[in-house]
DNA sequence: TTTTAGCACTCAGTTCGATAGAGTGCTAAC
DNA sequence: GTTAGCACTCTATCGAACTGAGTGCTAAAA
C-alpha cells in the first residue's frame, strides 16, 4: 500500500465518518487535495477496492469503508486526538462531584460518554474475585421485624428484614451477631463447613430461626454476585443519520435490552488493558455487523474491576472516542477509589 | 345517545384498538352484526363525528375514536375483563419467587406488566414520609478503612466507606456507634438540634474526623430520599403497529428519558386511590397527546408508597391494561409486605 | 319517519415511466 | 504515470395515471 492509496483510504473514512455518505472521486480531488485529478483517485479507489479496504453500495454510488478499511485506518492512519480543555474539564468535575454511591458514578460516567460522543455507552461493574464475609449486624426495627445486614470484603453492604419473635430481646441480637462475627469471619463460599455450621446451631439453638435467616442472606450475598450493566445515550444515539428507519432503530434496541449479550461483549479477556477497538464483526459470535465497540477497563487500587464501552455504529468518529475512552477510564479509576476508599473527601 | 349509536360506538372502538386502522361503515355492518346497512351506519358516524366522539383522517378514510370517544368508551362502554388462570398464575408466581432486595421486585414488576400489555411499564417508589435515623455502625474494614453503615427506619440502609487514621482501634469505632445511636435515635431532618451536635463533638472529640463523616452520611440519608423510577418493556412497545416510523419511536424514546415527567406523571395526587386512566390530552401540561397512561398506587401495610403505570398509544387496549395493573398492584402490596416486613417467608 | 340502495365524489397509496444526477470504468491522448 | 472525455450504470425523484376504500347525498322502499 503505497503513500497515496493511504491517503485516499484516510480521505475516504474521514469523509464517509463525518457525512455518512459514500464518497466519490471527485469529492476527494477537491476537498483533500491530493494534487491529482478525480480519474487518477479513481484508479487508485479502485484498487483500493480489490484489496478489500473499501467497497461500492452500488455501481453509481462513491465508496465506503469496509471493516478492513476501519481497521487499517485505527491502526495505522488514525492520528490520536487529544481532549479539548472543556472536555477535560467537564469529565473532571463530573467525576469529583460527591456522588451518594458507586451506582451513581457509574452513571455519571455513562451520561459523560455518551454525551460527548453521542453514540451508546455501557459500564459495567464486573465481581471477579469472589468475596469474603467480613460482618454481620442484626439490628432492631420494631417490636417484631429484625434487620440483617451483611458487609462483604469487598465493601459490598446487603440488607434484607426478617420476622422476629417477640420474645427476643436486643441482647440476644447483639449476642447473635458477636458469635457469628467471631466463627465466620473472611469465610468465603468455599471454606464454610458442615461442621462449622453445626457448631453455629449447637451454640446458638435457641434462636433457630434468625440463625437460619441470617445465614441465608450471608450465603445469598456470598453467592448472588452479579455483573451490573449500566446503560447511557441511547436516545442521544438516534441523532446519528444511520438510525433514519425504524427498522434500524428497533434492531438496535433489540440489541441493547440484551444484557447478557452486552456484558459478554465488554467482559472479553482481550479488553484488560488500554483501549480495545472491534469493528463490525470482529465481534466475536454475534450478529451486530453493523457496530462498533470502544472499550477499556478500569481499575481499584490496580485490579480490574469493570469494563467502560461505546456502541455504535461502524462509522463512529474512532479518534474521539478512543481518546475520551481512554481519558475517563483513567479518571473513573481515580474517581472511585475517593468514593470507595474514602481518599481525598 | 341512543342505543344503536353507543353500539356503533363501541364498535369503532374495538376494532381501532384492535387493527389500529381506520374503521368503515362496512366493516362495522359486516363484523358487528348491527342488523343494519352500511348507509345507516353512515349515518350515525355522521352524528357520532359531529358530537365529537370519532373522527376522520382524511376524507376517504374510515373514523378513529377521538379522545372523547375512548373517554365515552372507557367511561361507560368497555366491559370489565378479567385476567385469565395463566395470567393470574404469572403474576403470583413472579412476585411470590425470592427477591434479593426491593429493586428486583419492582424491575420484576415492571417486566410482567410490559410483558402481559405490550406496552412500556413504569413503577415509582415513592418518600412521601421523611424517614428517621435507626441505627448507625461502624465497620472496621482494614486497618485504613471504616464502613459506615446507617439504618433509617423505614427500612432503608446507606453505606459507605471512609478513610480512618490507622491509630483507631475497633473499641472506639464500637464506642462511637453506641454513642450516635444513643443520641441521634429517633431523630429526622427536622429534629437534630444544633445543641445535641455540640454535645456530640464534646463527647466524641478525639474522633472528630470520622464524628465528621459519620454525621454526613447520616445527614445525607435523612436528605436524600429521592423517588426512583423502574422502566420496562421499552422495545416490547415498539411491536406496536403506531411505531413503524422513526420520528415516533424517537418522540416515545425522548419521553422515555425524561425521567422526573414520568415521575410526575405518575405523582399526580388523583392517582392516590384505585385504577386511573388518562387519555391523550388530558394528561397534564405536557404534549404527549397520542399516548395514554393507566397507573395505580401499590401500599405497604396500608400506606401508599408508590405508583405503577403503563404508557401506551391512546389506541391501548384499557380493558386489559386496566384489570393487569389492578390485579398486579394489589399483588404487589402483598409481595412488598413479604419481602419488607419479613411475613411467610 | 326510518332505512336502504345507488351513485358520484374524494383522497391516499401504488405503480410506472421519464428524468436528473452522481459516479464509475475505459480509452486515448498528454 | 496522469488526465480529459465520454459512454454507461444505477439510484432517487417527480408526476401522471390508476386503484380502491370509504364517504355523503339523493331518492326510493319500508
Amino acid at each position: 500500500m503505497d503513500d497515496r492509496k493511504q491517503k485516499v483510504l484516510l480521505a475516504i473514512v474521514q469523509d464517509f465518518i463525518a457525512t455518512a455518505e459514500p464518497v466519490g472521486s471527485r469529492t476527494i480531488a477537491k476537498k483533500y487535495k491530493l494534487g491529482v485529478s478525480p480519474a487518477t483517485i479513481r484508479n487508485e479507489m479502485a484498487d483500493l477496492e480489490e484489496m478489500g479496504y473499501i467497497e461500492q453500495p452500488h455501481t453509481s454510488a462513491g465508496r465506503i469503508p469496509s471493516v478492513r478499511g476501519y481497521r487499517y485506518y485505527v491502526d495505522y492512519l488514525m492520528k490520536k486526538r487529544e481532549l479539548t480543555r472543556e472536555e477535560e474539564e467537564l469529565i473532571r468535575s463530573q467525576l469529583a462531584t460527591k456522588a451518594r454511591d458507586v451506582g451513581k458514578v457509574f452513571q455519571r460516567t455513562g451520561n459523560l460518554l455518551s454525551q460527548l460522543t453521542s453514540y451508546t455507552s455501557m459500564v459495567l461493574t464486573q465481581q471477579r474475585r469472589p468475596s469474603k464475609f467480613k460482618y454481620i449486624q442484626l439490628v432492631p426495627m420494631n417490636p417484631a421485624r429484625t434487620m440483617v445486614i451483611v458487609v462483604m470484603d469487598n465493601g459490598a453492604v446487603h440488607h434484607r428484614m426478617i420476622e422476629t419473635p417477640e420474645s427476643i430481646i436486643a441482647s440476644d441480637l447483639e449476642t447473635l451477631s458477636k458469635v457469628l462475627n467471631a466463627k465466620l469471619q473472611g469465610l468465603n463460599m468455599d471454606t464454610i463447613k458442615f461442621t462449622l455450621l453445626k457448631e453455629l446451631y449447637y451454640e446458638l439453638g435457641r434462636h433457630k430461626h434468625i440463625l437460619d435467616l441470617s445465614l441465608e442472606l450471608i450465603q445469598d450475598s456470598l453467592f448472588l454476585e452479579e455483573d451490573k450493566i449500566y446503560l447511557g445515550g441511547v436516545f442521544n444515539m438516534l441523532t446519528q443519520p444511520e438510525f433514519q428507519n425504524a427498522e434500524k432503530i428497533k434492531t438496535m434496541l433489540g440489541i441493547l435490552e440484551q444484557e447478557e449479550l452486552l456484558c459478554e461483549l465488554l467482559s472479553d479477556e482481550n479488553l484488560d488493558k488500554g483501549v480495545t477497538v472491534r469493528i463490525g464483526d470482529e465481534i466475536k459470535d454475534c450478529d451486530i455487523k453493523e457496530y462498533s465497540v470502544v472499550a477499556a477497563p478500569y481499575m481499584l487500587s490496580g485490579r480490574k474491576i469493570g469494563t467502560v464501552g461505546v456502541l455504535g455504529p461502524t462509522r463512529m468518529d474512532y479518534a474521539k472516542v478512543i481518546s475520551v475512552v481512554d481519558f475517563l477510564t483513567k479518571n473513573l479509576s481515580i474517581a472511585l477509589d475517593r468514593v470507595l476508599r474514602g481518599r481525598g473527601r
